[in-house]
DNA sequence: CATCAAATTGACTGACCAGTCAGTTTACGT
DNA sequence: ACGTAAACTGACTGGTCAGTCAATTTGATG
């Protein structure tokens, strides 16, 4: 016998990623993908059904690490104000540190060819969020209005925000768009008053 | 000899709308696009020398149309503040009422495949909102943050909000919706104690 | 070492698709 | 009503690509 190799399928999995963002998911050949991960055809359909099952499994795994990076040590903080800024600056970082996955994400979201059960597998994993938000209304820091809402403005805003931060490459302006941005967002769900 | 029939141009526009929203840019064949129009291959591509500049075409037009619906009305708002609730709304009932083509501008803005100059001169015909907001900063009533940064913000924002929005078809719940994403919007930008 | 099942290969296939072109139709000027 | 140039047609082509499969290699196990 013989166990599959956990470094074909990686190899597969990374370089689908990188000529995903660089030519989209109907400009990327899996001829192209398997030639540059220095596999056979065959290979890759060993490891994935389809050339959609891929897509899926990789998007499965980007925005499972985001979600992840995203709450890192937010119960380490008190308030709402503090644990939203805490998770405003890992989302930043980890866009800004894996562009890639971040435009491979944007570009799945809103293609019309992907499956709905994987979006709606994905979302899952904020699901701490939508309790964060309730939290922070119940004790009078952020607006209460419904928190879906809240939260939907909050993630698109966030997106707009990391886009912009990567367009400049000075580190001190990058930090002042970042600071700002995530004042644009504090400031968008804050109860009067606090 | 015969003049070009903007009916047949038309209707093969209209038609690429709509396939592309429904299938994506690649899932659509140009046959299917003039088969569903009522025109003849050929005739595609008397009109678009490629299928790309037929997408392009759809962009500008979509683009130059959104900016001047959200435009409509803003000079009769005398502050900043009225100015972007009217701007916000605009937005909103534009893409409540043009889901297909907001769908094609998102699709369009996160394809890899598609050209950058169209992207570009998209942007022109939101030069307006430029000045509103450095406007608005010299009169006090929004933040003194770089505009740019501010502009971006809000659009993605918008962005959510209005496809948060077209999630529900309750007339009440949505109005509720609209009104607590363009509060979000403008607290984001106010200028504190305003 | 021999066995065997699973991993891996890459040439191949059938389908599809952007764009062409030689021919046909249309409507306008004269 | 005729000539003509442009609009329009649709069968066709050259190329591409997702996915297959028969053959081959690999490595774990007895």
């Amino acid at each position: 016998m013989r166990e599959p190799s956990p470094d074909k399928q990686e190899a597969i999995l990374e370089t689908a990623l990188r000529l995903f963002t660089e030519r989209g998911f109907a400009g990327t050949p899996t001829s192209l993908i398997s030639k540059e991960a220095g596999v056979a055809t065959g290979t890759l359909f060993f490891y994935f059904k389809t050339k959609e099952d891929l897509i899926d499994t990789l998007y499965r795994r980007v925005k499972s690490e985001a979600a992840q990076e995203m709450g890192r040590g937010l119960d380490a903080e008190k308030t709402a104000k503090a644990k939203l800024r805490r998770l405003g600056r890992n989302a930043v970082g980890w866009g800004l540190e894996n562009p890639a996955k971040l435009k491979f994400m944007e570009q799945f979201a809103h293609s019309p060819f992907v499956s709905t059960s994987a979006h709606e597998e994905g979302m899952s994993h904020f699901a701490f969020l939508e309790d964060l938000v309730l939290q922070g209304i119940r004790d009078g820091e952020i607006r209460d209005v419904e928190p879906s809402g809240l939260f939907c403005m909050m993630a698109s805003a966030l997106a707009g925000l990391i886009a912009h931060a990567l367009s400049t490459n000075d580190e001190e302006e990058r930090r002042t768009i970042i600071e700002n941005g995530l004042d644009f967002i504090w400031f968008g769900m804050k109860a009067e008053g606090v």
